[in-house]
RNA sequence: GGUGGGGUGGCCGAGAGGCGAGGCAACGGCCUGCAAAGCCGUGUACGCGGGUUCGAAUCCCGUCCCCACCUCCA
């Protein structure tokens, strides 16, 4: 089966064919640094990130662009806001900050957030006050070909003219004349209040720092307009994957691709859109209230069940987020661990028997023991796993195969089938690793590997009273050791082979 | 008004003409000294009304409702 796509654009599942054969060029839509991120955009992070993993795996060569929108209205708004003097600083928003300041500390809260929940890092992750040339040299291309001018009311602005280009709406399939006119639309220099700003002017508020000398006056690029410069840029005129939230729709993919390809680029061959996370059913907005933050699920859970949890809906559906979510991801995760826990003493077992055996049998032919023959399998994925993935990276349905898997696993525990629990260790393990599971860092809390040591000699000491006691029968005792480490947060498993301990 | 996507069991969430994905929760059983974990089993789920079909959650017609975008948005 080959590798299909849903695409925006012919809004069908499409077989998936790279321009280049062996790589894929991707970009996609990271943030406009104004704010602190929210779970939206960490949920699309995620989505490509298992994209990416995934396109990796199958044998591509991946190039991943995200970009960094550091200069926009809302930053420079919020910047001159800082300023006021009925301004009411917040732990988000201090006085008196200028705009680069807080775009370039926002960027940096935005890596956190990605790199708390395991997301790599794209190839490259342009911002768009780096590519000021490239944006003018797009405008002018777009000028000399007809599909903009300089507004008439000299403004300085640039607009793009959307009648120009009869392709315009195709990304959306909607028709200009359907396209309802923005009620606050400041029509300025415009030929037609549907066209959009390629070039703002600047204006005499404007910090100097946040303008750029352009052939049509001093200015800053308009939004739209750096995603087109920065994604052909490094991925050239013509790029397999463009991707973003379901909102960039339109206007802005539906203006990034009016632009760059009325400016003769080729341009995205697929559109990837991933779906909004809702709070029970709403979409979460601050007016409303019902906004969870990245922080904040990072206090109720481990970071590695708020990535399962953003990661488990199909990527172009809605995810609805309810306060039992995380307990939930919770949940699910720790069954898997707890397999890969118990298999990984049971494969390390085995390979151990087989050294030995291996050695042995050294002794006796007067050979060295051949050891690569016994390393585990992790390159594998279930046949059903990569089937989903193929079919529009069906995540739902490759959890599904995973926790089959997990099941599977569990019984041959149980039935002590070694090499079964090898195989389905293997499986978990590769699937686990493909969905970017293994790579989420744990809380600092639980990674200091002598606090752990020590633990560890404490509660295993218990554990043996505790295994003395349950040999004498002296249940009471042997209880009560339990129930002091369960009140210590110590969670007691008993097995055929010993007690196990974990942390809740 | 235009465009796109939906309504699936207690909850989340896939699927898309015929064997009830999967997770969470619940209940029963096995295992256990008791637990925990694990395993097995249980629930007659597809908004509503018609139709097509041997057979529909899946197709068709009608109808109700929800969400997103059209203004900044992942």
């Amino acid at each position: 089966m080959a590798q299909r796509f849903y695409d925006t654009r012919t809004a069908t599942v499409r077989d998936f064919v790279p321009l280049t054969e062996g790589e894929v060029s991707l970009y996609y839509c990271g943030a406009t640094v104004q704010g602190m991120p929210h779970v939206g955009h960490v949920r699309s992070a995620i989505v490509f990130d298992i994209l990416v993993r995934w396109l990796e795996y199958t044998g591509l060569q991946v190039t991943s662009v995200r970009n960094v929108t550091d200069i926009d209205d809302k930053i420079l708004e919020k910047s001159a806001a800082s300023y006021g003097e009925d301004f009411e600083e917040d732990e988000n928003y201090p006085a008196d900050e200028p705009w680069f300041a807080l775009a370039y500390r926002f960027e940096h809260e935005f890596a956190r957030a990605y790199a708390a929940l395991g997301v790599r890092r794209p190839t490259y992750e342009p911002r768009a006050t780096g590519h000021i040339p490239e944006m003018v040299a797009l405008i002018q291309r777009l000028i000399d070909a007809g599909h903009a001018y300089p507004a008439t009311d000299g403004s300085g602005d640039v607009y793009f003219e959307v009648n120009s280009w009869p392709a315009y709406g195709e990304l959306t399939r909607q028709r200009v004349e359907d396209l309802q006119d923005a009620p606050d639309a400041d029509p300025r220099g415009k030929r037609d209040p549907r066209d959009f700003a390629l070039w703002k002017g600047a204006k005499g508020t404007d910090p100097a720092t946040a303008a750029w000398e352009s052939p049509w006056g001093s200015g800053r690029p308009g939004w739209h307009l750096e995603c087109s410069a920065m994604s052909t840029k490094y991925l050239g005129s013509h790029f397999d994957i463009h991707g973003g939230g379901l909102d960039l729709r339109f206007p802005h993919h539906e203006n990034e691709l009016a632009q760059s390809a009325a400016a003769g680029d080729g341009f995205a061959n697929f559109w990837l859109h991933n779906g909004m996370v809702t709070y029970a059913g709403e979409k979460m907005s601050k007016s409303v209230g019902n906004t969870i933050s990245p922080e904040q699920m990072l206090e109720q859970a481990r970071p590695k069940a708020v990535r399962y949890f953003l990661g488990q809906a199909h990527y172009r559906s809605q995810l609805d987020y309810r306060p039992t979510s995380l307990q939930e991801a919770e949940a699910a995760i720790e069954r898997i661990e707890a397999f890969l826990d118990r298999g990984a003493d049971v494969v390390a077992d085995l390979q151990l028997k087989r050294e030995e055996a291996a050695a042995v049998a050294g002794t006796l032919t007067g050979e060295e023991a051949p050891d690569a023959v016994y390393v585990a399998q992790f390159s594998s994925v279930p046949t059903a796993f990569r089937a989903a993935m193929e079919d529009d990276l069906n995540v739902p349905q490759a959890l599904a195969v995973l926790h089959d898997a997990v099941r599977a696993g569990n019984s041959a525990l149980a039935a002590g089938d070694e090499d079964a629990v090898e195989q389905y260790y293997s499986d978990v393990q590769s699937m686990v690793e493909v969905l970017g599971l293994d790579d989420v860092p744990e809380p600092e809390s639980a990674q200091d590997p002598a606090a752990h040591h020590a633990l560890d000699i404490l509660i295993r000491a218990q554990l043996d009273a505790r295994a003395a006691a349950r040999a004498a029968k002296d249940w009471t005792t042997a209880d009560g050791i339990r129930d002091t480490l369960a009140a210590a947060g110590v969670v007691v498993e008993d097995s055929a082979d010993g007690a196990r301990w974990s942390l809740q």
